[in-house]
DNA sequence: TGATTAAATAAGCATTTACTTATATAATGT
DNA sequence: ACATTATATAAGTAAATGCTTATTTAATCA
């Protein structure tokens, strides 16, 4: 009964995550691959801090696994989450999402900035 | 280009849409059959005001299409949508949303109030 | 015609959201 | 030790969101 409500809910709420323009192309640039924060801030017209408090959400949702390396930290899907074999799904069904996420994942030089 | 950033943040508006816990339930009983508005306002703990706010995002987003017939008014997904096809493959996604669904639609008496 | 009914609209309100600028933290390099 | 760098946090703000209650619209029925 509880169940009901929350499966529905804490799916909803993955979409208000994904339902935002940045947040939903962070999530497809990483489930192509792993991405350096500063990747997000240079490849976005968006401030440092901005950037910084969506992946909060992200990783807060259980969403995004970080790593950090000297100065950089990197971020990636969460193989844990329960959401993790949803994303794929979800975000192939978007239209022409592999090509506009190639073309932003080249503008990143790749890696660290 | 600007292709670009419409498809990505068309879809962003979709799942915007989705990420509130009535409309996604309210698409979700859509994709099963069509409903008609009393059955929302009967099944959730939802005043008729609120719902009909919601359905209007969804009708002004093109996700739904109305139906009068009489006193009554039925909502269904509408098949021009350029989303439509992506509705069941997001809505399957949902774990379990199937079950919670069915006890949902089968607690409105089927139709009309 | 007048009463009833389903649904939409209007107006108001508290909360949330997505940003901004300024500052802090923590690792690296000199 | 000190400067530099990537990132996080804090505080403030304008706009959006999701509700509420009151009222209106439009169809049906007596």
């Amino acid at each position: 009964m509880e169940q009901i409500k929350t499966d529905i809910e804490e799916t909803a709420n993955l979409f208000k995550l994904l339902g935002d323009r940045s947040r939903l192309t962070m999530t497809a640039m990483m489930n192509v691959r792993e991405c350096c924060v500063c990747e997000f801030t240079e490849c976005f017209g968006m401030s440092q801090p901005a950037v910084s408090q969506h992946l909060k959400k992200l990783k807060y949702f259980g969403l995004v696994n970080e790593r950090k390396d000297g100065y950089w930290t990197y971020l990636s899907l969460n193989k844990e989450s329960e959401f993790y074999n949803m994303i794929p799904a979800v975000i192939d069904a978007v239209p022409d999402i592999k090509e506009e996420i190639d073309v932003l994942l080249s503008k990143c030089k790749g890696g660290a900035c």
